[in-house]
DNA sequence: CTGAAAGCGCTAACAG
DNA sequence: CTGTTAGCGCTTTCAG
């Protein structure tokens, strides 16, 4: 399939007997020119059914206003709305977005980033992959002076800015909430340890436990690998337990879900026998049976923060020292845990 | 900020004393060439850190690689699964995707369209806004001959491939499992009537009725605008009624929830009291409670197929003749409706 | 086997 | 106010 041809301002300029640059000024309106003149192009350009031919412009003043946006995986209603918060706002500042997964590998993290920057996009948004353990390719971005944040899922010792929750005050606030609605033994259920969430919401949990003067136990910490089978064996373990928790603080709902799933299979009353929470707050949290405990992270909010200070640094308008942007986190208490007394 | 030099081909070029035409023939591996200096140039470029120009390469050879998507909502857990299939598949045969919202706007649908005609994207894959009811800009497309498809959101009138689920026969499936599974009076709640999945799922729930020699009471078809609130109404609606139905099916899943919700609160049981159906299979029905039994769409699948096809046009490997790919869907029972005898 | 030259569509000095 | 010219970075004839 061949597509058809385009309207150059060649043609145009052709038609109306002006040159080319002519054109250009009229379509940019640019107040050097008769307007009568001006006038005469916009309508042909008009009946002509022009579009400016963006990857020439582009070429040409060497910006493309296109952002390139990374994240692990766009299925996640967590990233989705992050996606949508870049988006909306880059549009609304009149830069387009490509948009990439890296399926949570590092591969094609690294492969992402290449194809955008051959793209020439202005700058770059990105979510690091659980895989990303080594921090090359973003030192690359950063010697090359090539303007990027992280957001969401970061790394510290990068010079450059990033937007973050307060995942350590989330996971304080949650776990408070768990000792204050009665429970004496409070487990965290944990993603891999290099995570960058799964160490700041412990500090979270473990302030909390201290806090009330509560010494963490280390059989009250599991982890899992965050794949449906994990959170299953965990929460297999969990039941097998001799000392069982009576309050369960998950990393993310996903996990408090499978578990939830689990044990009402094995006759597991929550909050009763266990109060459970999570952490982010998807749509199904809500609606799963009871209602679960979690923590609400806007994602919409984040991405429109991290997409703003990208721009405004871009522009100008932000310095390009590296600053780190922390959003808030809000608890959100449901049937999962007891009721506060 | 300001982006960092790139390397360029003349650079690599004034460093070995060779031509620009010599680097440009070494880079893409040409076998008309001394494999010695193809060595040295291949040598000095990954030296020199050298990334192509796919700016300056897609104005030259005019393709660009890359394909846009629009959908409606990116934050839908069904067509975020469809860019996800699009874009594994779009990368495997080496194109870029650029994927925006409409935000169920008919104006957002056409600004979409225009910048991503303007980047000049080799093609289109275009799922259409709730809003959408006339269709200049796809008329357009398609007089300019530019590649693009309708997928899932379609239209019948335009002269364009598209690639849907057999909706009919999904809705047909669920509508009969009702009545097989004891439902004397089977309701359909719609969307807006001029929705095409509207249309398409309430004939094939006229299709079972009929089927079953059960003639279509009017009074068990409602309409909801598909927001919270109307599906909330919606549901006050059904519980108010003298002569209530005992199985409902719903267009999408997220209106079957919120009636399954709204009637939890009322004290209306699912299914003894009423059955309850949706169609899309959200993550959200697998957990709610009890859980939905609805119809699978399988979104990733559908991307895939629609890329596929897409790519397979703009290499020639399929026709250019519109065609109709049909996906089937499978019904998914669980406990919102009653047990088959 | 390699180089020179033209040009993709556009913008931006520089002249007039 | 408008045209001429050069050139963004790359590919691709056409010569040699």
């Amino acid at each position: 399939m061949k597509k058809g041809h385009q309207v150059t301002m060649k043609e145009i300029a052709k038609k109306l007997g002006v040159s080319v640059s002519t054109i250009s000024r009229a379509l940019k309106d640019s107040p050097e020119l008769h307007p009568d003149t001006k006038k005469r192009i916009v309508e042909m350009a008009k009946e002509m059914n022009y579009q400016p031919n963006l990857l020439a412009q582009s070429l040409r003043i060497s910006r493309t206003n296109t952002l390139g946006v990374i994240v692990p995986e766009i299925t996640s209603h967590f990233f989705a709305s992050c996606i949508s918060g870049i988006q909306d706002h880059a549009n609304k500042r009149g830069y387009n977005v490509m948009i990439c997964q890296s399926n949570e590998t590092l591969e094609l993290e690294k492969a992402n980033i290449r194809t955008l920057v051959a793209s020439q996009v202005d700058g770059l948004l990105i979510s690091l992959s659980r895989e990303t353990n080594q921090y090359d390719h973003l030192l690359d971005l950063y010697n090359r002076e090539i303007p990027f944040l992280l957001f969401d899922r970061v790394n510290e010792d990068i010079p450059v800015s990033r937007v973050t929750f307060n995942d350590e005050g989330g996971a304080y606030e949650v776990t408070k909430y768990l000792i204050k609605t009665g429970c004496k033994r409070v487990m965290y259920v944990s993603g891999p340890e290099d995570l960058y969430i799964s160490k700041k919401r412990k500090e979270g949990y473990l302030h909390a436990l201290s806090e009330f003067g509560i010494t963490a136990d280390p059989a009250l910490v599991k982890i899992s690998d965050l794949t449906t089978e994990g959170n299953i064996k965990v929460a297999q373990e969990i039941a097998d337990m001799e000392n069982r928790p009576d309050g369960v603080f998950c990393m993310i709902d996903p996990v408090a879900i499978d578990i939830l799933t689990s044990w009402k299979a094995m006759g597991i009353k929550v909050p009763t026998d266990m109060a459970l929470a999570g952490f982010t707050n998807n749509p199904t949290a809500a609606v799963v049976e009871p209602p679960l405990t979690t923590v609400a992270q806007p994602g919409y909010e984040m991405g429109k923060l991290a997409v703003t200070h990208l721009l405004d640094q871009l522009d100008g308008q932000a310095s390009d020292d590296p600053i780190s942007i922390v959003l808030e986190t809000t608890l959100v208490p449901r049937q999962s845990t007891k009721a506060l007394q």
